[in-house]
DNA sequence: GTCTATAGGCGGATAGAC
DNA sequence: GTCTATCCGCCTATAGAC
């Protein structure tokens, strides 16, 4: 099965994707995307016909990218506090690899009620990727029961999770202006944030 | 001393806040804000010359009336268990009145290098604001001494409550809609987060 | 102070030649 | 498939009458 998708198209779709993930929706003209892509602004309309068509393929693609990474230890049948140290480390290490995506998402996510209904529905098509949520609850329960951790709901312990790991990469650029950082007092910063967000999880979780 | 603000000017004022606030500095145009204060569009650049002038207004004043809560609980001396439980308190009350400020002011900060700057000069200019930072600083520190708190720095403590906070009214409106709660599900579910957080907090600073 | 009118630019999208 | 040219609409900002 050859690949049918021209090399212009998809060029443009890696400048869409450089350029909706950097400036956004409202922060990115088709015509900036065509100047990038070395291509004019027509051929943009040509493969996607609208802007919000082509922003739509790359916001999807994005979001099942960083599912995927999501899943991996939720999935994982190991003992708990390893699994929590595995979630941490694999969500903080897609967001070093991958600073803007978060943030690229949540806006969306957030300011567009469109976008959380085309969420919506790609999960209701997939009603297996639900497992992934429901196996993990499972082992949340049983950690309960078996009296490793105390007593929470699944969710809260993912929103504690997602909590810690999230904010730390979203005040990173603001964090870096106000305390004057470079790079690599960055990489420190989000390190340290790394450490005592696992000592706040293990701590406060135990029984 | 009379107050030399006219009533169109602060009108004006009034319906740019609530639409920069609602659909951000691209998303509202200086039109919208004249239909919305009753008046055309040339008396928005009376009043305020540029787009750019308006919003800067709007921004800083939103910013100073969050800081101004985020000052009381880290001021007040108590008993160190007191002052977490006042922080989580005071920042969860003022999300649950002024909803979309925290989104607003962190959307601007993150994607503006310019609106980062601005406030730091805002800072520089005041350096006796920063006395709040030290003075919690302080607290965290004696707490610690006194075996109160385990071994941790006081921008992490405020990293962390900012996290378990924040984070919960960035997601509300994503999990409004997936899991298709109403408004009073929704109050249920920030109540019950702010639970979680400060059972979190509790455990995990203990010795 | 408040209005109408308009300049001048940029946006998305399409038509039509090649 | 790729290009140029162009339509049409909305935007910010200003000029000038009242």
């Amino acid at each position: 099965m050859r690949n049918n998708t021209s090399n212009t198209e998809s060029q443009i779709l890696a400048s869409a994707e450089k350029l909706f993930i950097e400036k956004g929706f409202k922060g990115t003209s088709t015509t900036a995307i065509a100047k990038d892509a070395g291509c004019n602004q027509a051929l943009v309309h040509y493969y996607f016909r609208t802007k919000e068509n082509l922003f739509q393929k790359v916001f999807l693609g994005k979001f099942k990218q960083l599912f995927e990474q999501i899943k991996v230890p939720l999935e994982r049948e190991t003992d708990f506090f390893s699994k929590l140290e595995n979630m941490v480390d694999v969500y903080f290490n897609f967001m070093i690899q991958n600073p803007k995506i978060p943030y690229f998402i949540f806006n969306e996510l957030i300011t567009n009620p469109r976008r959380r209904k085309q969420l919506r529905e790609l999960f209701m098509q997939k009603p297996h990727q639900d497992d992934v949520y429901h196996q993990f609850c499972a082992s949340v329960e049983k950690a309960i029961s078996q009296g490793v951790i105390r007593d929470i709901e699944p969710l809260d312990l993912l929103m504690d999770v997602g909590s810690l790991v999230v904010f730390s990469f979203l005040m990173a650029p603001i964090i870096t202006d106000f305390l004057d950082l470079d790079q690599s007092h960055l990489t420190d910063f989000v390190d340290h944030r790394k450490r005592e967000a696992l000592t706040l999880l293990f701590q406060g979780l135990r029984v």
